[in-house]
DNA sequence: TGCCGTGATCTGTGATCACAGTTAGAGTGG
DNA sequence: CCACTCTAACTGTGATCACAGATCACGGCA
């Protein structure tokens, strides 16, 4: 083993496959909710804009079907899922369950590291929404990585990787509606409730930081519900 | 639409593509531990033995690795994941807290075929245990349909849907062990916390019904974790 | 005798082709 | 002018081929 000493330097390069960052992308465009419930996709023209062939992006969708995130249809045609009252309401119960046990473990596993990054990310959020016209798919994108933020917290990588999969269902539905009505984010709801869960977790409290995810949960579907678009 | 009264009757025939069948096998073998942790899986000979071509048999693993029931290492070879004690340590408090959450949502929606259902699954492996010569793999399947029963019960899919999942990263340590070891079976902990469990869902206790699930996991994970077999 | 280079053979990944089934639209007959 | 039919272009699934990299055993050099 005499290597030279900059042999030691050199990053394991995680071999990143292509079918890899095409999950990667697609992930990121349910998340967001950029794909609209019941929208379509096909593997030949998804191939076409992120420029491979259709062998990377297969394998990226048969991931995303396995997670619910996408579906086939009968008919042979992949699209997001269009999710019932019923089914929107399972998610959300399922959510706020998980997600608060995650806040509940961060309160009293979190490290000054996590309630450094909480706190960051709260701020960035909030700083975002006061702003008198917020970016929206920025503020989606950093409500995510508050949640996340509190959920890594938990010091579980398996509960994290449950949350995602959750967020991945749930992503069009939500953020599809938050970007068509942003009003919820300009009324301060999730603002609150985010300070409480970083107040909860810092203080050690995770019955009051499981509550506050709950909240924050609950608020934003009781406006998808209310508005009653979903399906059957 | 004049169609013989007959044709009505047919199922919608669920579309089993070859990909599904090989990842309903493969799966299998990973629940019931028939696959080791650290066991290679090579997709040609995984294609050979199913009869089919590689692609499909690439479909089901994928799948399988994109919930980390396997794990393809960095040079190029699939096998079934090799759990750091910290590791299953953390997989055992996430199935405690989520298992032991739909055993608690089981004793407030079930109702009376779930009821039956269960009662079923429990006398079918409290039989089996008490034979002289019980039949493990067996008593694991029935295990198995004991602990669905009751998810089944939460009247939530995509609940049952998180912890199949996790029963796949769980089954080949446990299992396996259980095939090693069948001390625990005869024992009897496992045959006591189902009665217990029953009896708490079918009283609508739902806290008791949480405790008899966690019990039963934790107990299985302490025979595991205190024989010291697992890697890291 | 011990060690290192080398090539055959394996691995998963990606591309391309073939196929059965569906869909949409143009063209034709009423 | 409307409705029906047929065709052409699309869908995902599966098979086959090509490729880069890793493993391992054999053979030659020191």
């Amino acid at each position: 083993m005499n290597l030279p000493a900059a042999l030691h330097l050199v990053e394991p390069l995680d071999r990143q496959t292509l079918g890899e960052r095409a999950y990667a992308q697609l992930a990121d465009l349910l998340i967001s909710g950029r794909l609209a419930p019941g929208e379509k996709l096909s593997l030949r023209a998804a191939a076409d804009v992120l420029g491979v062939s259709i062998m990377p992006v297969r394998a990226a969708v048969s991931r995303l079907v396995a997670d619910k995130a996408l579906e086939v249809t009968p008919n042979r045609a992949v699209r997001v899922p269009l999710l019932s009252a019923g089914q929107f309401r399972d998610l959300t119960k399922v959510r706020i369950a998980i997600e608060g046990h995650a806040a509940e473990q961060a309160a009293q596993h979190r490290n000054d590291n996590d309630l450094a990054a909480i706190a960051r990310a709260e701020a960035a959020m909030r700083l975002e929404s006061e702003l008198p016209t917020p970016d929206l798919p920025r503020a989606v994108e950093l409500n995510k990585t508050f949640h996340f933020a509190v959920y890594e917290a938990a010091h579980s990588p398996i509960l994290v990787e449950i949350i995602r999969a959750l967020w991945l269902k749930a992503g069009p539905v939500i953020n599809l509606d938050l970007r068509a009505n942003p009003e919820r984010l300009a009324k301060g709801d999730a603002i609150r409730f985010h300070a409480d869960v970083r107040g909860a977790i810092a203080a050690g409290n995770g019955a009051a930081a499981r509550a506050g995810i709950a909240a924050d949960i609950a608020g934003a579907a009781d406006v998808i519900l209310s508005r009653g678009g979903l399906a059957g």
